[in-house]
DNA sequence: AATAGTGTAATAGGGAAATAGAACACTAGT
DNA sequence: ACTAGTGTTCTATTTCCCTATTACACTATT
């Protein structure tokens, strides 16, 4: 798994199984990978996958059950509600770094339009 | 200043100091607040300050006088390339977390749209 | 009961970031 | 010359993140 030396790669660990269980990659009720697999899987040490899964758990996200796995919530609403979170919290985000780079409303949704179009002509 | 503790302080500084330079706060030529005073306008260290000013003088953004102080580069280019940079950056990675998070071109547009109005209701 | 596979916790050690403090190098004004 | 204000560098210390290792607690299977 790759990592961005800026930010600690539990919060990393947090941020891509988010993503599993948003997109459906990891459904709910579903068993994850033990945490010794996990920290395999993404190269990082069993603590620090530990840590990841410990705010996963108090945020109600993951449901942990000692000597059988951790397990995805079967509250589809805390998935939902999950979603949308972390997709206002990333339009925010880079709304205001653009805006705090004096571009205008429309300034930052075409720069937006331009990135899809250009992305769209490579693949 | 707010500091993000998932980011070093250090980049973060530069960040901030770049956004000035960007939107006009701080003019090509014009001289920076002293070391010393920039670390209390931050509540930062000096040695922190430091570090992120070594970046920006390698990146050749600000030019340093030893005993005089620090200035932004009269080279403006490299100010319109920063900011182009800078926007890139920050569209493409806005972009790559939504996608991530199973949205469409479309979806992320109307995602963006949706902020703004909102946004723009409160103020 | 024994074993293997789980989550959980504790310890010890290394490294990067940040701090505090001191010192050095240069410039300008007095 | 002196002084004050600059950038620059160095050392020491603290804190957080990460790793490695070990041990403990619980579950299911045999």
């Amino acid at each position: 798994m790759h990592f961005d030396d800026k930010i600690p790669i539990y919060y990393q660990i947090k941020t891509h199984i988010y993503h599993e269980i948003i997109m459906g990659t990891l459904q709910p009720g579903e068993k994850l990978p033990s945490v010794r697999q996990l920290a395999l899987d993404v190269t990082a040490n069993v603590n620090t996958v530990q840590r990841a899964l410990s705010e996963m758990i108090a945020a109600g996200i993951i449901d942990s059950k000692r000597g059988k796995g951790n397990f995805v919530t079967m509250d589809e609403t805390k998935i939902t509600d999950l979603k949308t979170q972390l997709i206002t919290e990333q339009v925010a985000r880079a709304y205001q770094q653009l805006h705090a780079l004096n571009l205008s409303d429309e300034e930052i949704l075409n720069s937006l339009k331009h990135y899809m179009t250009q992305r769209g002509n490579v693949e």
